[in-house]
DNA sequence: TGTAAATTTGTAATCGATTACAAATTTGAT
DNA sequence: ATCAAATTTGTAATCGATTACAAATTTACA
C-alpha cells in the first residue's frame, strides 16, 4: 500500500505538498496539483487515516450507547446519523444492556481518544470521578435527572404523561392503572410523576395498588394484563409507559375476553411504527424520535467544538410531544 | 494528558517497559510492574489508542452497512455485537439507505484503514475494481447472488419461500398472490423463485398478474391490499416477502371488510417481534436473526485473521429457517 | 528592470505508541 | 565462585501523516 512519501517522490514534490493537496488544495499550484493527482492515480494511493487521526489527535468518531431492542431507537439513531454524516463523524454503536464492566469500557474510549463524544440513553451516576466535575463531551438522550452531570436532550416526560392521563380523565376514567418501565431509567420516575399529577388535579386519590412494575418489554405487558384484570376495583383504563408493553397488555386483555376500548382503555408511550397497526390502534404520546437524535448530535458537536460554556447546557433541552388519539381509548362506560 | 514517556520517567523505567506492562505483563519484573502501576495511577494515564492503532496499523473496528428501519435487523446486529465484543472489535453502524456516494465512502474506509472489515446487507455489484478480484474482508449478510464476489451468510430464500407457499398450497389455495420486496435485493428474486417453484410443483399455472411490487414497507403493503382485492379472480392467499408488508396488507384488507384468514390467508417473512402480536398473529418464516449476525461476524473475523483460503468461503453459508404457523392462514373455503 | 509583497514549496520536527536488537541483569548448575 | 543460559531492560528506529518555519518562486507595481 503506497504511502505519502512514495506519492511525493513519484510526483517529484515534497510530502508537504501532497499533504496540502488534501488539506488545502487551494495552496497548491496548478502544475503540482496535476503531478500529485497523477501520482495518486497511478499508485492508487489512499491516505492512511489511522496516521492522520493520530497526528491530529482526533478520531472523528462518536459513540452511541443505546438499549437496542427498542424500535423507537431506530429513528433516533437515524437522526444521529444524519447529523454525524454532515459533520464528518462516524458512529459507533454499542448495546447498552451490557454489563457495567462493558459500560465503563465504553466511557474509557473517551480517555483513550477512540471517540470524541458519547451519546448515552441513560444518565450516568458515576460521571463525577476524581475531580468531582462533569465529564466533557457526553450528551444524555431521552433520560434526565435533577442536577444532571451532562447536557440532556429529551422530552418532558412529566408533562407528556400528565397530558396523556389528563386525556383519560377527560374520558371519565377514575380507576387508571399504570405499568411502569425499568426503575433505574429516570423517564420511568418522571412519567409516574406525570400520572400522579394528573390524578391529583382531578381529585382522584392515588393508590400504589394500581401501579405494576414493568421493564418495557412486550412480555411484561402480557403478564401485567392478568394482574390488572384481577384488581379490585378493576381499572377502566391503563397507562403503559411504552408502546411495546401496551401491545402486550392489549394481547393479554383480549386473551381474557376483554374488549379494547369498550371494557378497558389502554394508552402507550413512544408512538413506535406499529402503534398504528395494532388492533385497536394505540392512543399514545409521540416522541419526536429523529429530532431527538439530531438535536443530541448537534449538541454533542458543539460540545466537542467547545462552543459552549459548560454551565449553559446543563439545563435540559426539552423537545415537544404530541398526544396521538387512536382507537384504544374510549369514554368510560356509565355503570 | 499524560503520555507513555511521562509515565516511564516518573516510574524510573524506559518507555519499552511501560509498553510491555500493557502488551506482555509477564515479561516485566515484579519490581518494575509495581513502579509502573504506581506511576500510571498517579498520572491517571490512559494509553492513546489512536497512537497504538497507528503503530499497529489496526483499527480494531468493523463496519456494518444495514438498512435500518427493518426491526428484524436489531437482533442481527445484536448477534454481530456479541461476537465483536468477544473478539475485541468495535462496530460502526451506517444506514445503508444512503446515497451511492455515501456507500462508496464506506467501502473506502477499508482502504484508509479505518475499518478492518465490512458486513453489508446487500451484494455489491462493483466489488471487482481494478484487479478484477474480490475484495477482502467483506461479508454479505442476508443477501446472495450466484458468483457472489464476497463470502455470504444468509438463509436459503428459495427453499424458505417454497416451504411457505407449499404450506399455502397444502391448505388448498390455488390463487396465491405475491407482494415482492425491493428488486435490487437478491432475496426478492430468490423468494419469488421459491414461490414459483411451489406453484409449479402443484401444477398451478404461473401468472404475473398475481405479483405486485413492494418495497418492504408497511405502506406498500397497505397499497397492495387494494390491488389484491380487485384482482380477477381474487387470490385466496397472499405471500408477502416481509412481515412489515404483511401487516400492511392485513390492515388494508380489514379496512375493506375482509376477514383474515377466513376470506384471505396472509403470510409474511422474517418473524419480527410484532408478527405474533398482530391480529391475527402472522404465519411466517423465522430467520435465525441473532445467529445470522454472529455467524457473519465470526466469518469476518476469520477473514481478517487470514484463516481461510479465499475460494473456500465463496460458497454461501445457509442458516436454517422455520415455518411458523399462526392464525393468519386457514384452509381455503370450499366454494 | 528592480524590488517588495504574495504565493508556493520543502525541510525537518512532531505526535505516542510499538518493537527489533543489544545490553544488562538475574538465575542456575557445576 | 564461575560461566552459560535465561530473563529483563533500555536505546533508538519506525509507523505515515501534519505543520511550523524558512526558503524559493512568482506576481505586482513603480
Amino acid at each position: 500500500m503506497a504511502n505519502i512519501k512514495e506519492v511525493a517522490s513519484l510526483a517529484g514534490v515534497s510530502v508537504a505538498t501532497v499533504s496540502r493537496y488534501f488539506s488545502a488544495p487551494e495552496k497548491v499550484s496548478k502544475k503540482n496539483t496535476d503531478k500529485v493527482m497523477k501520482a495518486i492515480e497511478q499508485l492508487n494511493y489512499k491516505p492512511n487515516l489511522l496516521a492522520r487521526n493520530f497526528t491530529q489527535s482526533r478520531s472523528y468518531s462518536i459513540l452511541v450507547l443505546a438499549p437496542l431492542g427498542n424500535p423507537f431507537l431506530l429513528d433516533v439513531i437515524q437522526g444521529i446519523q444524519e447529523i454525524a454524516r454532515i459533520k464528518g463523524y462516524t458512529v459507533l454503536l454499542v448495546d447498552a444492556l451490557e454489563s457495567k464492566d462493558e459500560e465503563s469500557k465504553c466511557y474509557g474510549m473517551l480517555e483513550t481518544r477512540l471517540v470524541e463524544g458519547i451519546i448515552d440513553f441513560k444518565v450516568q451516576k458515576r460521571l463525577d470521578k476524581k475531580n468531582g466535575t462533569r465529564i466533557d463531551n457526553i450528551v444524555t438522550l431521552c433520560d434526565y435527572v435533577e442536577n444532571n452531570p451532562s447536557p440532556v436532550v429529551t422530552v418532558d416526560d412529566v408533562k407528556a404523561a400528565e397530558k396523556l392521563v389528563d386525556y383519560l380523565v377527560s374520558l371519565g376514567h377514575r380507576h387508571i392503572g399504570c405499568l411502569t418501565g425499568l426503575d433505574f431509567i429516570h423517564a420511568t420516575v418522571h412519567r409516574k410523576l406525570g400520572y400522579q399529577n394528573a390524578l391529583q388535579k382531578a381529585g382522584i386519590p392515588l393508590s400504589d395498588k394500581l401501579i405494576i412494575k414493568g421493564d418495557f418489554s412486550v412480555t411484561s405487558g402480557l403478564n401485567a394484563a392478568k394482574e390488572f384484570i384481577n384488581m379490585q376495583p378493576r381499572p377502566t383504563a391503563i397507562f403503559s409507559m411504552s408502546d411495546k408493553m401496551a401491545i402486550g397488555i392489549i394481547q393479554g386483555l383480549k386473551a381474557e375476553g376483554l374488549r379494547i376500548p369498550e371494557d378497558i382503555s389502554v394508552v402507550g408511550f413512544d408512538d413506535i411504527e406499529f402503534a398504528k397497526y395494532c388492533e385497536p390502534p394505540l392512543t399514545t404520546i409521540r416522541q419526536p424520535a429523529k429530532e431527538l437524535g439530531s438535536s443530541a448530535m448537534k449538541l454533542l458537536c458543539n460540545l466537542i467544538d467547545g462552543k459552549y460554556e459548560p454551565e449553559s447546557v446543563l439545563r435540559p433541552y426539552f423537545l415537544p410531544t404530541d398526544l396521538i388519539v387512536r382507537g384504544s381509548t374510549a369514554a368510560v362506560k356509565s355503570s
